[in-house]
DNA sequence: CAGTTATCTGAACATGCGTTCGTTTAAAAC
DNA sequence: GTTTTAAACGAACGCATGTTCAGATAACTG
């Protein structure tokens, strides 16, 4: 099934991209190779560099592209009326978004080692906004008394821990619905937080 | 500074273990030569395997003293009188064994993947005897009425995941100690369990 | 239908990989 | 002080790596 020459598809780009997220997650970074990403895609080796100046831009682009969509995907979900509300939003938006996107939240965790030094810094940068955000509920609740939390910066990073966890054992049509796993840790986030 | 031939040292197999741990951690399996780890040794890469048989039973061998050491540290720890006090030790061990083993838990998080598949069913099977553990805990306590949990196996996945969140950010010298750490997850796992 | 252009091939490049092995060395044993 | 032996060297193995590029191809343009 492999690709003639010359024939304009107009989707090899995004099966690129799908390809490498997918071999990405799966084995790594470093264990994946060009050969591999191009053999996924039905094509040589060389086509790939139509649509990306590197490998390492590869990672890049799939790990920026998932932090932009998490964070885009908090700008446009409600904000919630009292902090309480904006915990339960943020909670069970993180588990929804994180539970769609399996493998892009895999290499957004585990590939950050694989990056430049200054992608690094970019997406450290995205990750530390989406953090701020939910460190920014936090306080808002404590200073309302509706939380009552010790170290606010530290309860955002463990919250976001616990969640992003559901990741390592949440598979679609297994024992719990989506829905079922979102009460189950909502109520636990509210009770952690004194809420 | 390098060692040279015919020398007894008797102690390059730790350096050998040591130096494949903290690259293995810092770089990604994958991406560590075994060659690097001869540098970091002072040592030629032919002469590593005097001290393991192949790289893969490097990375296996290093995660499985881990596992077992974890275990082991549960056994000899105190079994607490309620499930409230099991719950506290609990987290306590679990937070003080891993601060003090940054690399060892990096790897055993993030190298899942590269393990031959007979070696992850036997790492696999060591961690799920520890989650089994904090599992047990929580029933025994939902039993007393002493937690309000909705499901046992999740919540211990959930706190599992968030007491491990901290080695993302703990460094010793930072702005809490590891005793104010500790206190202010137990609270929060306290609390989530409704302790 | 001819000309242009985007797309892909396939070979090549230098470099690095994990692992093996005959040889050399220096410490231990007697 | 000689023999033994564990430990390390250093070269070699076949193969894979990321990336480049001239040449071939097929779809689009006019």
């Amino acid at each position: 099934m492999a690709r003639t020459q010359g024939s304009h598809s107009g989707i090899t780009g995004p099966r690129v991209r799908a390809a490498a997220l997918q071999l990405f997650a799966q084995h790594g970074y470093a264990a994946v190779s060009m050969r591999q990403i191009a053999r996924e895609v039905g094509v040589q080796a060389g086509a790939l560099y139509n649509y990306t100046p590197d490998k390492q831009s590869l990672l890049f682009d799939l790990m920026q592209t998932h932090m932009t969509e998490l964070l885009a995907a908090r700008e446009h979900s409600p904000r919630g009326a009292t902090p309480t509300e904006a915990l339960e939003h943020f909670t069970r938006l993180h588990l929804r978004f994180h539970s769609e996107r399996p493998d892009e939240v895999f290499i957004a965790y585990m590939e950050l080692r694989n990056l430049t030094p200054e992608n690094f810094a970019k997406i450290e940068e995205l990750r530390r906004s989406y953090e701020d955000g939910l460190e920014t509920i936090l306080r808002a609740g404590v200073n309302s008394r509706d939380f009552e939390v010790n170290d606010p910066k530290i309860a955002a990073m463990a919250v976001i821990a616990m969640l992003t966890g559901v990741n390592t054992w949440f598979r679609e049509g297994g024992r719990l619905s989506l829905t079922e796993v979102e009460q189950i840790y909502w109520d636990m986030v509210r009770k952690a937080v004194g809420a």
